[in-house]
DNA sequence: ATGATCACG
DNA sequence: ACGTACGTGATCATT
């Protein structure tokens, strides 16, 4: 029989400090849940044990909002994040059929001890899974330890590896230990003798007891002795504190540790309110279940049959002639690109029945009429079938991923299981094996009622239906209309960059003296900082930092560090731009991105396969690839930003009226900036102080400290903190603003945009102040972010709205956050133009006005200026 | 899978 | 006593 020991707090430890913080959207920490859990799968499957015990302290000492209390609390002491996580794990512990042990007046350590022992002497083998080596004492040729070093890395113990590491037997760790001393433990041990000595002196005399026995004929330096002597009773003490208890009063009986079937359904209940959803499939449970027996009288069954076009339409006729509401419409596509999509199946979902369709022409049949009302799960995909088929889409009325993403932007996805686990929504159950898995599409009604109802209260009706779904409209159309690339220019620049890279790349090494990987952080940071000497700067966690900040302060002591940034830019622009971008041209001789709408925690959207959003600008080489981004025949590219949105977005909600009033007179926002902090007038601003100026009011977007500031533009601490203060002195509006939005973000538990985009700030309630200033600083920059993206995005409904009603046959093919691209014929160009800059600068009405340029160029580069 | 780096707004 | 500005995505090296 082979029982696994698992020590609870320690493991528990391990995974809340090895996991990063996760949250649910109501601020309730599970990141040490999730881990414990998925250690505990990773430990059971290492170990195969025939019984679990999990052993936990009885009392958890907590603290709060205190580091230095942390520094100084016993190690037993908790911070409040994870405290909140300890009783919800041990009831799902309970309810995933554990035993949980616990004993008055003993720690898990003893219970540990206990359970060890036990099997030792019953003939039975012992597996301590902990992460805390005061339990290597235990090990015998019964029982191991199962070590957790990290997240990645654990170490099985048996008296063999014990020795081999310490030299000394398991028993033996006691002895040294009670010399060496345990701060953490508080355990005095010997005064001046640290693990060297206490090794050394075990091996040698075997126990404490017998050094002190025989302590004046001991052979051993005359020093050594009167530590020893001195620290008589400490060490004495020690000996006893160090020994883990082996007799606490706890069920010796392995039966008892049997693992139970537990309450499944309650386990997946309770995972499903810890927004666990990854954890309830890999732990093997079954939400629908769980469900089913929650609220078993409830408990809908639906039918799912498969028709063709013909007598689907009819079902569905009759359906909408009895049913006022919307009809739910789900798609199933297969096809990993933008372009070629194949419907697999549709479904629509009538009373208690869910019709398949594989017939397109349903699809297009239901999504084409205007009668019938529509809810979908994801309106960009359907979109873009319709815009592929040369068909409009009508009355699509909601889309869950959308409703699901401005409810919380911080989720990591929006798959229908997963919102009808969070807003309680029962999935209902399909009896027909064959159509088990299409049972979820029966709970799209009753999850919009609920979606809908949210949406109503935070007042985020418009925002979904007047701004997020057109604009999958116009997204979708965007990604299948591409943005026209010339590969033979991009391949000649490659091929031009190649050579460069490989010219540097042999400079590098005999630089260096000899060949490495330029490309690996660690093996460059030997080169420069062991090899050459070089001064290292800064440490990342594996290592030394080579980043262009840290090479960029060592240019003048060698003349490699220019070499390798420069190799470093040629590289990228080599590997990212020139190689990727090439691959991913279409047949149509066009790069067709995919525009995410639902990944951002602010709003804005984000672009993918290729990312058309970062492409290189800042540096004149880097520019030129913009050449190769062009109109297509007898076309021009429009291309039109906003000037300072986000300045303008800050001026407006906090109303400054300075920063307004350097807006509504269209003056140098920069300029202006800096003759407040450095008090001039403003023909005395200098290049020098307008940039700093500009540095501050980038700064202060995104919630700025002196410290950065002062890296940024290089001045000091002090230097960039007064500057810091001066802007706030005289934008008193926005001194205020900053203040105002934290404050009521810590009350309402989220900050919002002037269109009602909301962000959830669970990091605000942390007890850890770096995680609560980042709260704070988000609390400062989404709103202006996200007021900056809901601007764009109206801007874009509006300008597809345009270029279709004039008749015209330009089209939007991309946006870059603060600005759009068009292409379009030739002769439009002056209209598009027109249109963009006003549809841009009339996409709100705020308190300062918007402005925007729109330029026109045969490509991306010329049309960028 | 994760981290380091670097491209963009 | 701490770590350092907001938001993204792609690549390469490494575990």
């Amino acid at each position: 029989m082979k029982l696994l020991v698992v020590d609870g707090n320690s493991i528990l430890n391990r995974a809340f400090y090895g996991i990063r913080p996760l949250t649910t959207k109501d601020g309730m920490f599970t990141n040490a849940i999730y881990g414990f859990l998925t250690m505990l799968e990773k430990i059971k499957a290492d170990t195969t044990p025939d019984r679990v015990a999990i052993a936990f302290d009885l009392k958890a000492k907590t603290f709060r909002h205190n580091a230095y209390a942390l520094y100084k609390a016993n190690r037993k002491g908790m911070p409040e994040e994870l405290h909140m996580q300890l009783q919800p794990l041990k009831d799902l512990l309970t309810a995933l059929g554990y035993k949980i042990v616990t004993c008055e007046g003993y720690e898990a350590d003893d219970i540990l001890g206990t359970l060890a022992k036990s099997c030792e002497e019953n003939g039975d083998e012992c597996v301590i899974a902990t992460g805390d080596r005061d339990s290597l004492q235990l090990v015998s040729d019964r029982v191991s330890v199962r070590l957790a070093k990290n997240l990645n890395g654990t170490m099985i113990y048996t008296p063999d590896i014990v020795k081999e590491e310490y030299g000394v037997t398991p028993k033996e760790l006691i002895e040294i230990k009670a010399i060496q001393g345990d701060t953490s433990d508080n355990i005095p041990g010997v005064a001046g003798i640290g693990p060297k000595g206490a090794t050394e002196l075990i091996q040698k005399f075997k126990t404490v007891e017998y050094i002190y026995e025989h302590i004046d004929e001991l052979d051993i330096k005359e020093n050594m002795r009167k530590k020893l002597v001195a620290s008589k009773d400490n060490a004495l003490i020690s000996r006893m504190l160090g020994e883990i208890c082996v007799t606490a009063p706890v069920d010796t009986n392995l039966d008892s540790y049997v693992v139970t079937d537990g309450d499944k359904a309650e386990a997946s209940k309770m995972m499903g309110r810890l927004e666990l959803f990854s954890l309830i499939s890999k732990l093997g449970l079954d939400k629908v279940d769980d469900a089913h027996i929650e609220v078993e009288e409830k408990t809908v069954s639906f039918d799912v049959v498969e028709l063709d076009f013909e007598n689907s339409v009819k079902e569905i006729k009759s359906h909408i002639k009895n049913n006022s509401a919307p009809l739910c419409v789900y798609a199933h596509f297969e096809g990993d690109d933008v372009l070629n999509k194949t419907l697999v199946y549709s479904a629509c979902v009538l009373d208690k029945k869910i019709v398949l369709c594989k017939d397109p022409a349903l699809l297009c049949e239901v999504l084409k009429s205007e009668k019938i009302e529509k809810e979908v799960f994801s309106s960009k995909e359907l979109f873009s079938y319709a815009d592929l088929n040369n068909f409009e889409v009508k009355s699509l009325t909601f889309d869950i991923s959308l409703a699901g993403y401005l409810l919380n932007p911080n989720a990591s996805s929006y798959d229908l299981e997963k919102l009808c686990a969070q807003y309680e929504v029962r999935v209902p159950v399909v009896n027909d094996e064959k159509y088990k898995d299409y049972a979820v599409i029966g709970a799209m009604p009753e999850l919009c009622e609920i979606l809908k109802k949210n949406i109503d209260d935070a007042d985020q009706g418009s925002l979904l239906h007047d701004i997020e779904i057109p604009l999958a409209n116009v997204l979708a159309k965007m990604e299948n209309i591409g943005f026209a690339v010339d590969v033979q220019g991009i391949t000649k620049y490659g091929e031009d960059i190649k050579a460069q890279v490989d010219n540097l790349e042999q400079e590098i090494y005999s630089q260096i003296g000899y060949e490495f990987n330029i490309n690996s952080p660690k093996q460059l940071a030997v080169a420069l900082f062991e090899d050459l000497g070089l001064p290292a700067k800064k440490k990342t966690k594996s290592g030394y930092s080579t980043n262009a900040d840290v090479l960029e302060s060592l240019v003048n002591y060698h003349p490699v560090i220019s070499m390798i940034l420069q190799y470093r830019t040629l590289a990228k622009l080599k590997s990212t731009y020139c190689d990727s971008l090439i691959k991913v041209v279409r047949e149509d001789g066009r790069i067709h991105s995919s525009f995410n709408q639902t990944e951002t925690r602010t709003g804005r959207i984000s672009s993918t396969e290729p990312n058309l959003q970062n492409i290189p600008v800042r540096t004149e080489l880097g520019r030129e690839l913009r050449r190769f981004f062009v109109a297509k025949d007898d076309c021009v590219l429009i291309d039109a930003d906003y000037s300072q949105i986000e300045l303008r977005v800050l001026a407006h909600i906090s109303n400054d009226e300075n920063m307004c009033k350097a807006f509504t007179d269209n003056v140098d926002i920069h300029s202006v900036t800096a003759s407040q902090v450095f008090n001039m007038p403003l023909n005395m601003v200098t290049p020098i102080m307008r940039s700093r100026a500009k540095a501050v009011n980038f700064g202060i977007v995104y919630g700025i400290g002196a410290f950065s500031l002062a890296k940024d533009i290089g001045v000091t601490n002090k230097e960039a903190s007064n500057y810091i203060k001066s802007y706030l002195a005289h934008y008193s509006g926005i001194d205020s603003y900053m203040k105002n939005i934290i404050e009521l973000a810590k009350v309402e538990g989220y900050v919002e945009t002037l269109f009602k985009r909301r962000r959830y700030l669970p990091e605000l309630t942390a007890s850890n102040h770096i995680t609560r200033a980042f709260g704070e600083r988000v609390a400062r920059n989404a709103p202006i972010q996200g007021t900056a993206a809901d601007i764009i995005k109206i801007a874009m409904v509006k300008v597809d709205k345009r270029l279709k009603d004039e008749g015209l046959s330009a089209r939007l093919i991309l946006q870059v956050h603060d600005e759009l691209i068009v292409e379009a014929p030739a002769y439009e160009s002056m209209i598009v133009a027109m249109i963009l800059q006003e549809e841009m600068e009339n996409a709100a009405k705020l308190n300062v006005p918007l402005v925007a340029e729109a330029k026109v160029g045969k490509t991306w580069f010329d049309a960028k200026d």
